[in-house]
Formats: C-alpha cells, sequence, structure tokens
DNA sequence: ATGAAAGCGCTAACAC
DNA sequence: GTGTTAGCGCTTTCAT
C-alpha cells in the first residue's frame, strides 16, 4: 500500500522549483501585480506539477472570511428539510461558498455546541432550518448573519422566512370552489401544529370571501397518515345532509393519498363526485395517488435559495433586514381535482 | 440596527484583558504548561467576558488537520442518502468532525470542481457517496483517505462499501420459503440496474437452495414504481398453472406496495394467498402499505456510520484498507408476508 | 510560573 | 518585474 503522497506542496515549494519567491508565486497564481507573462506561465507550471492547491485556512485566516456557511438543522435530514437543504446548496454553491451541515436532532444542547463549532471555524453566515411548526428560541445577537428558514424565530428581530400557509389554502380553496364545489371539507393533521391552525384559517377565509362557509362537521383534525385520511373519507361519505361534501382539501398529500383511497374504495368517483387537493406536492404521494393529486407547493427548493441569496447578500455587506416573511405557494394541477 | 458585535476577540484581546502574554492565555485555555491557579482562573474570566472562542482555523494551520471531513455526493440529497448521511453524521459528529457537503448532481464536471474545493480547504477525509447503482469512476490517488459509500468505485485499489442486494434478496425469499411458500416471483425495476440483477441472482440462490427453481414467466422487470407493482400483480394473477403464485418478493417497497394494492383489489388475500417482501424498509410506503409490509433493510444507517468510522481510523493514522465491502441487509417482518 | 519569539501557509505593502 | 518583510491567530519551544 503506497504512502499517502509526500506531504502537500506549499508556495514555497512551487517557489522553488519554479526559480521564483513566494510572493512572486502569489502574485502569478492570483493574476495580481505586474509578472512577465513567461514568469507566470513557469510558476503556473511548477504549480502544475507539483498538484499545487492553495491552503483555504491560510487564505481564510487573512482575509477574515472562510467562504463557508453553517446549516444548523433540528430535524435530521428529513423529507422537507431535503429539498430546502437542495435549495440552500444551490445558492451557496453558486457564490462559492460551501456548506457546513449540523444535525442537533432537535437537541438543545447539541445545537449549542454545534453553534459553538461553527463560530470557532468562522463560518460567515449561519442558516437555522427545522421543521418546527412554532416558533423556535432565537440564537441570539452572533458576530455574522443568521437567517431561519422554514422555522421562526421567536424575536422579530431575527429574519425568519417560511413559506405561506394560509395562502396555500387559499389557493387550495379558491381552486375548489373554481371548478364548482359547493361543499367543501378541511381533514388536516393535529390542531396543536400550527400549519393545521392555518391552513384551516386560509381554508375559511377564501370561502368567506365567495360566500360559503365551513361547516364545522366538515373540519375533520386527526394525524398526517394515510389511515386517518382514509378514516376522515368515511365519516365525510356519511354526511350527505344537506348536500353531499363535493371538494375536499387536505392538509397533506400523504392525507390526500388515503382520501382518495377510502372514497374509490368507497365507490365514490374522484374527481367527479369529489375533488381533493392536498398539500406538499410531495412526489411519492402525489403519483402515487389515484388519481394523482392537484396539490399545493411548498416551493421549499425555492425557499431555500431565497434564504441563501438573503444570507449570501448580508455577508457581502448588504442589509440582512428582519422580521417574517412569508413566501407564497403554488397550486399544481393534477387529475385527483379536474375531469380529465 | 446595532452593529455586529466589535470585531471577534483574540488570544491578544484576552491577553490584555487578564493581564498576562499570549502565550499564556493558550495555555491555561488549553490546560497545557504549568500556571498558577489563579492565573489560569484569570484568563478563564476573561475569555469568557469576551466571549472568546479559539480561531479554528489558525489551530488547523498549525496542527495540520481540520478535523473537517467533505461528504461528496453524486445523487441529490434523495432519499437513500437521507439516512445514510445521518449515519454518516452520527460518527463524525462523535469523532468531533464537522462535515462539507458538496453535491455534484451527477455532473463530473462539478464533481472536479468540489473536489478541488475540498482539497483546497484541507478536508482531512472524503466520503464519496450516492446513488449509483453501478461502479463509477475513481478519484484517484489522493493525499488524503476516501471511502466510497453506498457507491463502488471501480478501483479495486479503493475502499468502496455498499450493502449486500444479493444477501437481502436470499433472506427475502428464504423468509418465503419458510412461510411454506411454494411458488415465488420476482418483481422488480428494470433490468440496466445492477441492484436489479443482484437481487434476481440471490432470489435465485435461496430458491436453488431449497430445491426450487424460478419460473422465467414469474420474473417481471419494468419500473420502481406502485403502477408496475399493480400491473404485475395482475399478470401474476393470471399464471395460475401449475400452481398459483403464493409469493412474491419485490425488488422495491414501492413495487410491493403496488403489488399488495393490485392483489387486494382483484380479491386476493394477503398474506393468507399471497406473501409479500419487499426492499428499502422505506416508512411511508411500509407503513402505507395494506397490509404493512415485511422488508429488508439495507441499513443505510449503519453504512453511512461503518463508512465514517473507516475514515476517522484512517485519518487517525489506521489502515484504511481497500476492495469491496458488502454489509449484510437484514428482515423486517411486518403482515404482508404473515397471517396476524 | 510566565514571557518572548518563531512559525503554520499565504498575501499585501513596500523595496529594489 | 521581482524579492523581502510583516502579519492573519494561534501554539510551542526556549529563555528567564
Amino acid at each position: 500500500m503506497p504512502r499517502t503522497e509526500s506531504s502537500t506542496p506549499t508556495v514555497r515549494d512551487v517557489a522553488q522549483l519554479a526559480g521564483v519567491s513566494p510572493g512572486t508565486v502569489s502574485k502569478a497564481l492570483n493574476g495580481r501585480g505586474q509578472l512577465r507573462e513567461e514568469t507566470r506561465q513557469r510558476v503556473q507550471d511548477a504549480a502544475d506539477k507539483l498538484g499545487f492547491h492553495p491552503n483555504q485556512l491560510a487564505k481564510s485566516l487573512i482575509e477574515g472570511r472562510t467562504y463557508t456557511v453553517g446549516v444548523l438543522t433540528t430535524a435530521s435530514f428529513g423529507r422537507f428539510t431535503m429539498p430546502l437543504m437542495t435549495g440552500i446548496e444551490d445558492s451557496l454553491g453558486a457564490g462559492k461558498v460551501s456548506t457546513l451541515f449540523c444535525d442537533s436532532r432537535g437537541d438543545p444542547l447539541r445545537e449549542r455546541h454545534y453553534l459553538q463549532e461553527l463560530l470557532s471555524r468562522r463560518v460567515d453566515g449561519l442558516v437555522v432550518t427545522g421543521r418546527k411548526p412554532d416558533p423556535r428560541h432565537s440564537l441570539g445577537r452572533l458576530p455574522i448573519p443568521v437567517v431561519y428558514a422554514l422555522t421562526q424565530s421567536e424575536d422579530d428581530g431575527d429574519l425568519s422566512m417560511t413559506y405561506d400557509d394560509r395562502q396555500g389554502a387559499e389557493l387550495a380553496t379558491n381552486h375548489l370552489i373554481a371548478v364548482g364545489r359547493k361543499r367543501i371539507a378541511y381533514v388536516s393533521g393535529p390542531t396543536r401544529h400550527l400549519s393545521t391552525r392555518l391552513r384551516q384559517q386560509g381554508t375559511e377565509d377564501a370561502l368567506e370571501a365567495a360566500g360559503m362557509k365551513l361547516d364545522p362537521r366538515d373540519v375533520l383534525l386527526g394525524e398526517w397518515s394515510e389511515a386517518w385520511g382514509r378514516t376522515a373519507a368515511g365519516i365525510l361519505i356519511r354526511q350527505a345532509e344537506p348536500i353531499p361534501v363535493d371538494g375536499i382539501f387536505c392538509g397533506s398529500d400523504q392525507i390526500a393519498r388515503g382520501v382518495a383511497d377510502g372514497l374509490r374504495e368507497a365507490g365514490v368517483d374522484v374527481p367527479r363526485q369529489v375533488a381533493i387537493v392536498g398539500f406538499d406536492n410531495w412526489d411519492v404521494m402525489v403519483q402515487g395517488s389515484r388519481p394523482p393529486l392537484t396539490t399545493i407547493d411548498p416551493n421549499l427548493t425555492m425557499l431555500g435559495q431565497l434564504a441563501a441569496n438573503r444570507l449570501l447578500n448580508a455577508i457581502d455587506g448588504g442589509e440582512l433586514g428582519s422580521g417574517h416573511i412569508l413566501r407564497p405557494c403554488d397550486l399544481v394541477l393534477r387529475q385527483s381535482s379536474m375531469s380529465s
């Protein structure tokens, strides 16, 4: 087993090989200063020959910037944080900055530890993320800019970015109204989740704007599961007075899929008799459902991109801003709400 | 908007406040050298007061170690890489090392770029991961240890770790045999995927060992989707000669779920008439299925832990090793294969 | 027990 | 044009 390379080459090694001084190597490789083209080339060749990569640590030490941002997540790599991460990486990667990941698994102690770690590593900024439906405690005043994404800091001095649950629900409900549904139900997760309540609010607002209202019997709150969706479908079918439910907005695609299954198996045609709209645009659920689900896309990847962009801007000296930014959701049309 | 902290304090600031020299601060804070307890305390107090965090960059520059490893992934945060990441983070975090994430999105150019980047940042080691079912090109000889996880380098001098598709398939098939199934089918993804072929091999091996064999008509290769599972179920039902298929090993939980749905809707009882085993142990599929799926767990989190541990060991001067390590899968029992 | 000085790898300011 | 020097923040001999 051959030993690892004879230790990493430095500017001095390159300088020696090219027969110049370290300072000249720096200038040559970074295209600064006035150098003879021939010299620049000679240095470049020497660097290539040695496989020289400038030590970013040394550079950072001088520049006072590491071109690194930390991502502190509470929800271990979940299915919601995933697309967010992708978005964050998109923007950061384009800005030539790398991403240091830390997963606190929701443990505050671990979080503190990671925060120290990231500060010691002198990250240029921080993205705090997680799937806490309710506001989380602030990290407090830090020497670097911080943006909370897909989670909300309880401190209004911080910048938080989430998607707009209420607007998403309005979008869904308005769509159901637009396709002529007269009695619309809302099936969702546990009341204790803020999302559940916000989406109900949006549903009610949209209905009210259309001169309709949400019958309390048509609000079914349970779990974020397919099984609950199937159960709820059964309940709704039995409530046909004065008119049958013909439109259902579900708080998640999982629930929506369960509802679709429940209805189909009870002989109810979707979307003809009942139109369904889900939430999340989670590919597996949306495509696996029969019929495929019309749903609300929270645009998580874009949220990640925006958060990262805000951060990059602040790192470059721009104003970070503060408060809670709500990004709009999109409606994605598929067969569960429209006759094909 | 209050300005950011009056620039980060350094050892010199602490030294000045404590009325000692920088060298003493270093010793005090790191518990090295012979210091008077009173001095040590004074320094500590000063550090606390200033909110001093030693600059890890400077430390790394000296030590020649960054306590950072790079994770180079081709498959952008996918559902397979996710648990792997979790495992990697588990081990690395415990070893006090941070994780620098880079997602090449399968673009070789981007991969090269990230590799340079990581080397410049002087990561102590590298995990290369992705969901390439077939061997990938090697990164070549690097000054740091590299382990390929959930992907295989085509160079045998590299260390690759994946789970054992064949063994997993054997586990599944043996289970079906054990619960008394006499005609076992294999429904899976595209032939071009190595996994598809390996799992078929495992199925055949297990059957052969039991004195049975795989009827060519019972090998149904299509896509990794629920829809394909339903289609396949329909096909298998029609092949009742000489005896009906009574056990199905599916190449993925998605397929298995589709098969379960297809069978149920055709009036076939699972598991009484037909037992089903899936692959992946993907919670959403496994739990969403009716009945819940018996499946093969590739233990991805553990794979990540092991890969990271090997890497840490090599970083600490241990032998990295080489070749292709196959980690065993586990069988997870649920209702789709056993009468409750 | 503590301070002074050198140096990790690099760049920038100033000589020549 | 190119070399020399100083210094980023820290640790570590080596004096004292």
